[in-house]
DNA sequence: TCTAGTCATTGATAATTATCAATAGATCAG
DNA sequence: CTGATCTATTGATAATTATCAATGACTAGA
């Protein structure tokens, strides 16, 4: 788990207050009271694509907002191969399970270089019994956990993999900052998707040919219009 | 919505502190102050199979514990299709999401006669705020909620399409009361396991003169050794 | 009891996807 | 720069699943 960067111990103010992500996140609400609650610092941490932010045989002790880059959730399956359960960014909670105490459900792995800030759970805990401000965005992060997992299972492993390519792309495509969006491997569009990595590469490769996508490294730039007619008929 | 028995207003403590299924429900750690503090009625209701508890338009109102019987979760696609999300079963929460207030991601349909107390929603937020003691269940509501729909595109989409009905089938087998389960109609199987309905129909034919199943109407006693070595092997 | 309607099963065939294998392209350490 | 390594692509073929269609089984109500 190398480059992380765990900054100084939280003190008291400046930098949850003027996180400049604050808007979006966990802490949207909280106000200088209740910071001043919190006794464990919050780190700022950053990782590389590929490295581990958590897994499954962690002590889910944490709670990760995503301040910048990409993240999958991964969950590894009995024959050795694996399923990509979610992708998160910008603003989106990590391993919000832990605050049940049971288990992380999940590896969270970053797809892209990744900062994030880890709360413990104690302090979660402490704020929610002391503070009304945090339940409502507790709450708003556990529906977007259970809305985006009911809406990958319903929309993405259903009809052929050509639709269910066009349907993720699209996804991806959504809230991208600009005007190109991150595109997986094929081994991970595989696995999102249910379908092998052959199949995820020939049907990449025909949106190429059809000029519905431009492919550059891990980026492409989306014809959305002609992917949201796939979806139509297939 | 027929045969629906509202019961009378719940007057301050009886009903649901001696619900036969507390130990196992959302109100399970609330004591006689916490009951006081319920102003609207929580009301028991029946529901036939195939009637309908809510659906996607409804306005997110109240939480649903099932007392007994057995729940789909239907999600509507657009092509006219749907696809079944959970299924769930005694001492489980139905429209949890009501809490954030948005709507409802699915559509609730009981599978068999079913019986449910539904709880106001401004009810459980009061409560939440004037008594630490739910918010312990809750987040369990939430966990479960987040794990059974991973679970279920992790494990029930992967596959063959034999491996998958086999899966399901252990699913339903677990945690049944006697020693049948109940088994869906070969549509909704499909429905859960992204397949068509002749699939299903299918292997659980096969299944059946391999010796592995025995259904009985819409309920069948499981080999599950048999199954789980499908699982090993697909 | 009879009948229309619904659901389950099965067959034949087409379409889709997985599997196995090879090649091409990209990347990285030295 | 170069070989090693990894990823993406493509081809050939087998296996799986969907589709279209028919039949059988069962059920509710006339």
């Amino acid at each position: 788990m190398n480059r992380i960067a765990v900054l100084e111990a939280w003190t008291g103010n400046a930098r949850c207050l003027h996180c400049n992500i604050r808007k979006l996140a966990l802490f949207a609400d909280l106000n200088q009271e209740d910071f001043d609650l919190i006794h464990e610092p919050i780190d700022d941490m950053d990782f590389d694509a590929g490295e581990t932010i958590y897994t499954m045989t962690d002590s889910p002790s944490y709670v990760y907002t995503i301040r910048s880059g990409l993240v999958k959730l991964v969950h590894d399956l009995a024959n050795g191969s694996y399923r990509i359960v979610r992708i998160l960014r910008q603003g989106d909670v990590a391993g919000i399970e832990a605050l049940n105490g049971k288990a992380y459900l999940q590896n969270a792995v970053p797809l892209l270089p990744t900062a994030v800030c880890r709360i413990p759970r104690a302090e979660i805990e402490r704020l929610n019994d002391q503070s009304p401000r945090l339940t409502k965005q507790l709450t708003e992060r556990w529906y977007k956990a259970i809305s985006d997992a009911d809406t990958w299972l319903s929309e993405l492993t259903t009809g052929t993999s050509r639709r269910r390519v066009a349907s993720f792309l699209l996804y991806l495509d959504d809230n991208k900052h600009s005007d190109e969006c991150y595109i997986p491997s094929r081994e991970d569009i595989g696995a999102v998707l249910a379908i092998t990595t052959e199949t995820s590469s020939r049907i990449i490769a025909e949106f190429r040919r059809n000029g519905w996508i431009t492919v550059n490294g891990n980026t492409a730039r989306i014809n959305r219009t002609a992917l949201q007619k796939i979806l139509l008929r297939e």
